[in-house]
DNA sequence: TCCCCCATGTGATGCTTATCACGCCAGAAG
DNA sequence: CTTCTGGCGTGATAAGCATCACATGGGGGA
């Protein structure tokens, strides 16, 4: 196993704070898994906006959510961006899973939202311990089931929906995510995950100003009721 | 394992041309789970436009196909449809694996597209052989990260590519799960599936046939050249 | 202080697509 | 033959959204 050292890397024992997260997010494993995910699991931590992963990046191993938000999207040639899920603590991305077991390059991007701690297993393990705990295997199975729900939850919308209330799931999703109801994020920024623009995401937060749902402050809106 | 006997249903070795074509799809299985495979899979035959799977269903078995080409879909409150994408020959529905493994119900729906054979294994042997063989737990990952995919690309056509380019797209995919240049699906149908709308269809059809990309019989498109 | 940049607000305009309203034709059924 | 039905063609109209053009206003740096 290559173990790279930074200041942001370190073998999981030397946080014993991260030890009881990690027991307490992933009850499901046997004790004997979870002993060993803290043997060789390494904690890496990302600040708020910086990339897990970029396009084109070889993936070695899984990723699991410790703490953070991570958004995890997708970039086409053109520079479009296709808005995947957030993970959370507890999740894993799945595609990092895959592309990790077959040794692929994958057309992914991942980013923290907020500062984010994760935790990263090599490849080698994740194939091994698939074949021998149960609770692993099933953890990658649900893993897969969640991420490919979440996906088809956002085909649905990106389907069917008209972009006011793209939006609305826009705001939900980061009010939930970030546990927050004040979004620092630009319209332009918000318009670039939607696929439209600006102006659009402008005329259409006025609406919602108007409606009562959110109200605008200077560089931030302030989420009020956002009935669904 | 519950065995449900109908003419369409039978023990996998009753059929000695089957078991050859299973061998020719899965070379990648080890032969020991390939026995197995031909001592417990149970094929089934669907007529076209038969549905093997509907909303709200319970799994209870994995299904990979044999033959012909299975639609998988969604279907969301409104009757709205997404397409998900086909299966093929050697192919298996990722949905199907997980949804069985915990015992779900799903929101999927599948579909023949024509006459087609799958074989069909219970949930209790996908997890003892994910456990057991290594070819069997990488099939189930394959088919997964196939599967998204998959998915992910009709998100980028959904998201970023106009009707036409979208037209085109379902077109070519017809011709090549089909392997003809023959397609009888009505407009309406193709409108329903492209979550538009007939008279849509037909304008932009015509468009494709001044074009040279296909030719316009009754009842019938007939795919030309479709430079992609 | 002045200037510039960045985020935002807003009107005008045009493209893509949905929808409505018909008309046409062919094959099936009476 | 007549009627009915289902698939298709086509114009008119409008909604939703992108894009362009330009304005405003605040904060930071020279």
């Amino acid at each position: 196993m290559k173990v790279i050292v930074n200041k942001l890397l370190f073998r999981f024992p030397t946080n014993m704070a991260t030890t009881e997260t990690t027991q307490k997010l992933f009850q499901q494993f046997e004790p004997e898994l979870l002993k060993k995910i803290q043997q060789v699991g390494l904690v890496r931590k990302f600040k708020t906006d910086e990339y897990l992963m970029q396009t084109g990046q070889q993936i070695r191993s899984a990723v699991l959510v410790l703490d953070g938000v991570v958004k995890v999207f997708r970039e086409d040639d053109e520079g479009n961006e296709v808005f995947m899920y957030n993970l959370h603590p507890g999740e894993a991305c799945a595609i990092s899973m895959t592309c990790a077991a077959r040794q692929l390059s994958s057309q992914i991007m991942a980013k923290a939202l907020v500062d984010t701690e994760v935790l990263v297993i090599p490849v080698e393990l994740m194939d091994e311990w698939a074949l021998k705990y149960r609770s692993w295997y099933q953890f990658v199975l649900e893993t897969y089931r969640a991420r490919f729900e979440e996906l088809l939850d956002t085909l649905d919308h990106i389907a069917f929906r008209n972009l006011d209330e793209r939006l609305l799931w826009y705001l939900k999703q980061h009010q939930k995510s970030l546990k927050s109801n004040f979004i620092k994020t630009s319209f332009t920024d918000i318009a670039l995950e939607l696929n439209s623009s600006r102006e659009v995401i402008s005329r259409l937060m006025k609406k919602l100003a108007e409606k009562g749902h959110v109200k605008l402050h200077k560089n931030e809106v302030e989420i009020l009721h956002l009935k669904m």
